[in-house]
RNA sequence: GGCGCCAUGGUCAAGCGGUUAAGACAUCACCCUUUCACGGUGGUAUCACGGGUUCGAUUCCCGUUGGCGUCACCA
């Protein structure tokens, strides 16, 4: 049977990092074995239905290149591809009609009122079970309430005895007392499925082979076990995925500051690092490779091997990754990427291509460049004249003073300011001085810069500003001192 | 509170009865160096606790503790 997964969130307005992992999983556990990807969006509660949540949807996909078979865009076999088009063909109201017939399922009645005096609370927690109060309502009551036009839902009928077990590929068997089973509803009063219900359905009639979702609905699996049973549906096989966390072990929430996948894309992070970071939160290969694109974990991704426990979303080392996919680059796509930030601050004719290969190994991600590069534009005016003291070189603030007076009468009759020929030439006048070549440059790219760390080294430096402001900038340095 | 799940360094993790307990990020030291970064070498640091089972437990079982999830006409 030819694999199939599906990625089935809801339109809430943004794509949560747990959530674009879940779709990457199920994606690759398709494609792993050239199964169906599929999109089904569960948009059931209508009270939460948000502006635009399906182009984010669709964006964060597309960006991160999770590209599906079949989805509301694109069609397919067996749709709608959204729940709310599929309600109006009445498939949920048909299906849980029949779970009556078998006993199932019931028609409820019960109001708000006497359903809040079935509430309990532990520990500030109102925590709800349904006492199957309807579930003895005679054939005749029913029909006149029906008929009545009293709104009603649905309820499953679990039995209160006896044990359900059902089996997550990951977590293996897992059995739970039927008296834990509460009779949740299947269909809303508004006539709308649940999740609960809809998901079972739709799951059955996509054909879904490989059911991948977040281990929060660990403890509802086994309803749904006997939902299908009582269709008399195959099971599909359960992948229940652990969250990922923040540092504190709590579900990453928007406060924390990215906790979805356009946050980290405002970070400046490259989707196909995050996507590549967010595989590994969680699973890991069999071999110890662990920068690798899409394709790569297609070949690579064994589902078996994801993590049963929780994993905290490390920052620092999602933006070192970052740095390494930047470093991995093609030079000319990593100008095309960075030369808008360099062009926000260099406002001078400098060559501006040279100055983005700077700092290619030297940022974590694109928006780290202007505060980089700023000082090719300008050199900050206060800044610290200890700079000019540095220990490792044995280098005074006199020795600085004297080594940048005699070096700018050297600098003005170099007319070659490439590079290579300006540090040929200061070396050679550092050797006619008996300075190290360390020593030498030292105070000269403070002057140049007026930061203790440059992405470059004094000569680079002096060649991308010229001549002119190479000589300015160290008549500068002196008057400054 | 009931039920369920989870538990290897600060973090991600490999391991699936016998290992000097991989690797990566972070951290520290040194090397390289025209500063920083990159790169290189090395170091510090982990099997939550208590019982079993076994010749032998990080690995299997039970318990304790801790964390998380769930208990909606939300998904």
């Amino acid at each position: 049977m030819k694999v199939r997964t599906r990625f089935a969130p809801s339109p809430t307005g943004y794509m949560h990092i747990g959530n674009l992992r879940t779709a990457l999983y199920a994606y690759l556990i398709a494609k792993h074995e050239n199964g169906d990807f599929l999109l089904r969006i569960e948009d059931t509660d209508k009270n939460r239905e948000v502006e635009g949540a399906l182009d984010i949807i669709y964006n964060s996909l597309k960006l991160a290149g999770l590209m599906h078979d079949e989805g509301p865009d694109i069609g397919g076999p067996v749709g709608p591809y959204i729940q709310s088009e599929r309600v109006k063909s009445g498939i949920y109201m048909e299906y849980a009609k029949k779970l009556i017939e078998k006993g199932q399922a019931y028609y409820c009645f019960c109001d708000e009122e006497r359903l809040s005096k079935l509430k309990k609370n532990v520990n500030g927690e109102e925590i709800s079970f349904y006492d199957k109060h309807c579930l003895s309502l005679s054939k005749d009551e029913i029909e006149a309430n029906l008929k009545e036009g009293k709104p009603f839902v649905i309820r499953q009928n679990n039995p209160t005895e006896g044990t359900t077990t059902f089996n997550d590929d990951l977590y293996g068997d897992i059995t739970v007392d039927n008296s834990e089973l509460d009779d949740m509803v299947l269909i809303k009063s508004d006539g709308y499925p649940t999740y609960n219900f809809a998901n079972v359905v739709d799951d059955h009639l996509m054909n879904i082979t490989h059911v991948v979702r977040g281990n929060e609905y660990l403890s509802s699996a086994p309803k749904y076990n006997r939902l299908y049973d009582a269709f008399g549906w195959d099971i599909p096989k359960y992948i229940h995925c652990p969250p990922i966390t923040d540092e504190s072990h709590h579900k990453l929430s928007k406060r924390h500051g990215a906790a979805s996948f356009e946050d980290m894309i405002n970070l400046g992070l490259l989707p196909e690092c995050i996507l590549n970071f967010v595989a590994l939160l969680g699973w890991s290969p069999d071999s110890n490779e662990e920068i690798f694109d899409l394709n790569r974990m297609i070949e690579l991704f064994d589902y078996h091997r994801i993590s049963k426990s929780p994993a905290v979303l490390d920052m620092t080392k999602l933006k070192w990754m970052n740095g390494k996919y930047i470093e991995n680059m093609s030079n000319d796509k990593y100008l095309e990427m960075a030369l808008p930030y360099v062009e926000k601050v260099i406002t001078k004719n400098y060559d501006k291509e040279k100055i983005a290969m700077c700092v290619k190994t030297r940022i974590e991600v694109f928006p780290d460049i202007p505060s980089k590069i700023s000082f090719f534009n300008e050199v900050e005016k206060n800044y610290d004249k200890n700079l000019y003291v540095n220990e490792k070189n044995k280098l005074s603030k006199d020795d600085s003073i004297a080594i940048l007076n005699d070096v700018l009468p050297v600098l003005e009759g170099i007319n070659d300011f490439s590079n290579d020929n300006l540090f040929a030439e200061l070396k050679e006048f550092g050797k006619s001085k008996e300075l190290k070549v360390g020593k030498l440059m030292w105070p000269i790219r403070i002057a140049l810069s007026g930061l203790e760390n440059t992405p470059a080294g004094a000569t680079e430096i002096a060649s991308i500003i010229g001549k002119e402001e190479t000589i300015l900038r160290i008549k500068n340095a002196l008057n400054y001192m």
